[in-house]
DNA sequence: GATGAATGAGCGTTCATTCAT
DNA sequence: TATGAATGAACGCTCATTCAT
């Protein structure tokens, strides 16, 4: 956002009035969820009165909509700038940064329960970002394993493991109270999360001699 | 459930009573959300009228709780009974059914958002279910590495890996669209993902120093 | 009613039951007011379900006329069967009366206001007690005044200043939390109101130019 | 009230149509009662909508409180004003005000039902207004009884008396239907029911002996 | 006759949205 | 533009009444 300062003085105070109403209903929208969240609320915590809000956002599921494109594009803008080093490296990475991300933000759970009933949530969110997350990783899953340095499991299972992996960690974040990962620094538990994950991936299948998938 | 029926008529009515409409707002939660589901939809999918639900619970919130409480239970109940053979089957096992119960009921995304904002909920389900399961994969692992049939990892962060996997993975399955998991059967989606988990617990640490996706 | 025992085993029942209903009526429109009363808190104190309410009484309303009808029969009853001494005596009789059952059964104000809301109540309360007792007493005052025992007041007005007297007294008490008058018993308010009045019906007009506490 | 006209034109609104509404409640109250009188009628009295009730109420009970304030505190105003000259003077005004009032706003019955089963009624009507009202007129029975203006009554029951019969008159004004007192002026009615009481407070304890109706 | 579960109309209250100022 | 009072549809819930047992 940063990159690209609208011209004029107006549309600067547009971008930072809206963006300030965007927290203050990231805020609530956390602290209640979405619905029991008031349109009062949102506007006492933005200190803007409630019709102002409706200068700038068309409704309340606006507002929503607006805070998902805004951390959608965040996450996608940092999936992009973010280097690609080795394997271990950029998931250690990625997943710190999740997991930091988590503990300011605790909009996951709203989040993934919107998306899964309201359709414009649903485009916004999975569909922009989890998407091709998923695709993107599925990709590389295929290259690692047919370059050797994995097993040579269903990569689009493998992806979509990491992701769920990473996603479900994330929710024991936010729905807190359990000191074991609390008290632990986000890039420890990466650490952890990726060392497992990876060496999952390596390694030969586990038989087997009892039945699995595998065989 | 059925071994245990009640004695008298009257009290066999309440249980399946409560059962039909709860079997109504399960549906019509996992519709439209706790806050946008109604009480009028929920007695017209159960065919009792408003009234009747408030003969048997006190509240729409009661309703929610008695779901939470009626599948913590469940899961509870599975857990107990689900015989312990190997690590493998034991996983395999309990993933299958984990993935198998959130294609028929799609309330996982529900529940985590209720139990992030409502205490109740989070007692039921969070403080009931899921931490007794951290506590006990956490021995359990413990156990594991003890035996030397993992590596010395950190067991509550590994208990906490796991159980975030699946959970992450039912999310997954949740959000729906994703033909990649939905053509899998839950067993193979099971082995797949215990697989890889298991063999990360195993093998050596990933080091740093290995390069990723460039070789 | 005793004087007139209903023949068959059958229509005695009904009248207990009747009469163990309005009990219970009356203890929770006490309590509560007839709007905040329910029909199911009277069946648990009438000691019967509420359908058995209906098979003697057509609805909630009817509760209450039964009540108020009863009560005033009793009260027309009192009224004629009271022996006609002096008027002192006839007086304090009366009030003390009054007094007790006003302590026994808080009911006055509930009757009140129903009646001035509802006209079957007025019919019942104000019609047939009130007003009957209005025009007994006018002609009675007129009496007194005839014969000079009385002065020459407005016996419309002297009646009505009785009975308000009386009613609002009783008020007083239903109220409560008044040790003045609740310390004193019935019969001893009943002779200081009754001499206060009878007192104020004889002797000299009081006339204007006398000065009050000042003196 | 317009002395002391609030600085502000927002402030003059809120007061306004605090009383806007408060009016239409007072008549929905008085036809309908407290608990059968719904926001609805209120609001379309009050030319509002059911929302702009409760920007300036809390609730629907609210409403009763600051109807039965604003009625105590025009009371308790008025006590306060009215110019103590003589005894019966005083006593004509406060009666003549009274009546006049009941004719008017026929909330007496509702306020004593409200009174007698709701505590902060009870509070706002029973204790800030009857209960100094009690205590005012006993203290000032007690001076006329000193000083030989009045018997050596009871001065507690003698207050208690004049205060009842206050009420029970109001009572029987707003019950209506009643030509004799609906004919005559508040003023004359207020003249004969002072002179009633207050004459009843003089002369000699009626004694026993003599016989009333028969002479 | 007695029961009490079922009914559903109707209540008080909330809150997203509008619009005159 | 910013405001916040006004709006009214829609909600959860209650309870008098009915009726199958």
């Amino acid at each position: 956002m940063a990159e690209n300062q609208p011209a004029t003085r107006r549309e600067r105070r547009i971008v930072v009035r809206k963006a300030q109403i965007l927290d203050a209903a990231a805020t609530i929208f956390s602290e209640k969820g979405f619905e029991r969240a008031t349109t009062r609320e949102i506007a006492a915590a933005a200190d803007v009165s409630e019709g102002t809000i409706y200068n700038y956002f068309g409704s309340k599921r606006d507002l929503l909509l607006g805070l998902v494109q805004t951390i959608a594009d965040e996450t996608i803008q940092e999936l992009n700038d973010s280097p690609l080093g080795n394997v271990e490296d950029t998931m250690r990475r990625a997943l710190t940064h999740r997991f930091q991300q988590t503990r300011e933000r605790r909009l996951l759970t709203l989040f993934l329960h919107e998306a899964r009933l309201h359709p414009d949530v649903y485009r916004h969110y999975v569909q922009e970002v989890l998407e091709p997350l998923k695709q993107g990783l599925e990709a590389y899953m295929r290259v690692l394993i047919e370059s050797g340095a994995m097993r040579p499991l269903n990569p689009a299972i493998a992806a979509r493991t990491l992701i769920g992996m990473s996603m479900g960690f994330a929710i024991l974040f936010e729905l807190g109270n359990d000191p074991a990962i609390e008290e632990v620094s986000s890039a420890e538990l990466a650490a952890a999360v990726s060392d497992i994950f990876l060496n999952g991936m390596r390694g030969e299948a586990v038989s087997g001699q009892r039945d699995g998938g595998a065989r």
